[in-house]
DNA sequence: TTAGGGTTAG
């Protein structure tokens, strides 16, 4: 055993003199003193300073300080494994606790199968398990998705007459209930001898990862006794399932019933929010956290950011991104993102400048994000280069969402046969998305031959997605194909698949009010009507024509007419027009994209009324503002 | 010792 190499890292002339040890001490004081400075300990140089003093001392063949060093170095908040992994190598005959601690620290690192390995030598050598032994080890499985493994284990701990333990058990049920053997943990939690908060958290959210959001809803509302995890769980099984509001009526519920939020709850409710554009409950959420001095850690901090860029407020999502103190990739490329769905593309690239030289290396997303800026900005020559960059500077190998972005870019741009050759070159077999975006190209630049063939294909790839029928039948239409259009339509309708219907959100006072076209159920509808009566007079005056496209094949035009007036966008600005003072920004959010005929009308009527106008569509923002939208009507 | 949170083109 080379005890120096152990020790040479520990340079006293280097090291800040973090430590007091005494050299002289009798052994017993000597054994309390080490182990209640290796509780302390929260660095891994002062780690290193005790390890010398163990060393030095004497006290490196006692089993107890020496297990203690390894369970502080494995520690995930300080802990360096390599470092830990060196010193248990060098112990000829380790005991359980600090096979568990090795064990502990690979489960959470980011090679858990070494963990697994350790177990298998553990085995080998004879060394008894102990209780804590499984849910480190379960932890790993859990990471690695190792059903086989945890099967192995499960009678591992039957045999070694652990199925009482409910540490053990519970690790078990979790690892079953997110692996995707939702069935085995169902039954695994009927039979278990006893059962605490943890397995029913557990079982919810492996029914909400399992997409089974009702049976996880079962389990939160027959759960004995819930505490802030219960309701985190169940409210990110709401995100999860895309049912952000009833996300954030549990986030209220929980609060009726007591419990306080933490980070964990607060991120969840954020990122209701964010999908919502419920702005005015993000910030009340902002808010609360500021008055309950809730520290903001990264993820907190990014999930605020990503709700104010969603919610359509940049200057906020930069003023708390400003502040933040650990500024990650995350962060970062929440930012960037931002900055792309506002169509802000040289803002976003600036961005991306400060943040190589804050020295964050970007990654996929990053890129995803900045190729998206390009896009929507029409910055074609930017973007060329950055996704040349992407493997000549960066070495990461874009995916075939890179490409998908810019096969929109160069499609957008008109630059059609770019965007082919793109596709022909590239790696991937192209997916529905990338036939997509040049279908796109081809509506909005008129190359309609190539438009309809491509149309085909994506119904075949998708025959179940109603926009495939609906974008084919559009370029049947701008060739004047009446009859194919009318067709398509028809098969849509044929094979039982339905149109998405549009819908627009509009958040007051904390309630979030919808429309969707020709609505007549929300409580203010006459009311709403009357004032879009007005609205289109006014319009009328300016010398706006309602578009009669090519959207709604089936009507006649007069119907085209009055479909069109009451599009979802329309009935949300006209109720936004009401119910906001003067001067108020109207925000909008819709599921789907804007239709040229609304983005005419919400430019008009920023400019009639004053007023600023943000809507946030299925892809971006547009900010109407004095009759122009920051889209530059390029979207 | 076991359970819950973050960025992605169309």
């Amino acid at each position: 055993m080379n005890l120096l190499t152990l020790s040479s890292p520990v340079n006293h002339s280097m090291a800040p003199v973090l430590l007091n040890l005494p050299s002289q001490l009798s052994l017993e004081s000597n054994v309390a003193q080490t182990l209640s400075l290796l509780e302390r300990c929260s660095t891994m140089v002062e780690m290193k300073q005790i390890h010398a003093h163990i060393y030095k001392t004497g006290l490196i063949v006692d089993p107890l300080p020496m297990s203690r060093l390894l369970a502080s170095s494995t520690s995930p908040d300080f802990g360096n494994l390599t470092y830990a992994r060196k010193v248990f190598d060098r112990i000829s005959r380790p005991n359980t606790f600090m096979w568990n601690a090795m064990i502990r620290g690979y489960s959470n690192s980011n090679e858990p199968e070494v963990a697994l390995l350790l177990y298998h030598q553990m085995l080998f050598h004879s060394v008894p398990h102990n209780a804590y032994t499984f849910p480190f080890l379960l932890k790993a499985c859990s990471s690695l998705s190792a059903l086989e493994e945890t099967k192995q284990i499960h009678a591992h701990i039957i045999k070694t007459s652990f199925g009482l333990d409910i540490y053990a058990m519970n690790s078990l049920l979790h690892v079953y209930a997110i692996s995707g053997s939702i069935k085995s943990a169902h039954l695994l939690f009927e039979r278990l001898p006893q059962r605490d908060i943890v397995s029913w958290n557990s079982m919810i959210d492996g029914y909400t990862k399992c997409g089974d959001i009702e049976m996880a809803c079962e389990f939160f509302k027959d759960m004995p006794v819930k505490n802030v995890i219960s309701w985190t769980a169940m409210m990110s099984g709401f995100v999860g399932a895309g049912l952000n509001k009833e996300a954030l009526n549990l986030f209220h519920q929980m609060q009726i019933a007591g419990v306080k939020p933490d980070n964990v709850a607060l991120a969840s409710s954020l990122s209701a929010c964010a999908h919502l554009g419920a702005l005015d409950q993000g910030r009340r959420i902002h808010a609360y956290m500021d008055k309950n001095g809730i520290e903001i850690d990264p993820i907190l901090g990014c999930v605020l950011i990503d709700m104010y860029t969603k919610c359509g407020d940049m200057e906020e999502a930069l003023e708390v991104f400003v502040k933040l103190e650990k500024k990650g990739i995350y962060a970062w490329t929440v930012i960037i993102n931002g900055f792309a769905m506002h169509g802000r593309g040289q803002e976003a690239i600036d961005w991306f400048v400060q943040m190589q030289q804050a020295g964050i290396k970007p990654n996929l997303i990053t890129f995803t994000a900045l190729l998206t800026a390009c896009s929507h900005a029409g910055l074609v020559d930017d973007g060329k280069s950055m996704f040349k960059s992407m493997t000549k500077v960066y070495t990461l190998s874009p995916t075939i969402e890179h490409y998908g972005c810019m096969v929109d870019l160069l499609g957008r741009a008109g630059l059609l046969m770019e965007a082919k050759e793109l596709i022909e070159k590239m790696p991937f077999k192209p997916n529905a998305a990338i036939w997509g975006a040049l279908l796109k190209a081809c509506w909005i630049h008129g190359h309609l031959e190539l438009g309809k063939r491509i149309g085909k294909i994506l119904i075949e790839i998708d025959p179940a997605h109603s926009g495939r029928y609906i974008h084919l039948a559009r370029v049947h239409a701008a060739a004047g194909e009446w009859e194919q259009a009318f067709e398509v339509r028809s098969q849509m309708k044929h094979r039982g698949v339905s149109k998405l219907p549009g819908c627009s959100a509009m958040s007051l006072n904390g309630i979030v009010h919808e429309f969707s076209a020709g609505d007549g159920s929300h409580p203010q509808v006459e009311e709403i009507y009357q004032m879009w009566n007005r609205i289109a007079e006014k319009l009328r005056e300016e010398g706006y024509k309602p578009a009669t496209g090519d959207l709604l094949l089936d009507l006649e035009d007069e119907e085209k007419e009055r479909a069109i007036q009451y599009h979802s966008e329309k009935l949300a600005v006209a109720f936004g027009l009401i119910k906001t003072k003067p001067e108020t920004t109207i925000r909008i959010f819709k599921n789907l994209r804007v239709c040229e005929d609304c983005h005419t009308v919400t430019k008009l009527i920023s400019k009639i009324y004053v007023r600023d106008i943000v809507v946030r569509d299925r892809i971006r923002f547009h900010h109407f503002k004095g009759g122009k939208c920051s889209c530059g009507d390029y979207w």
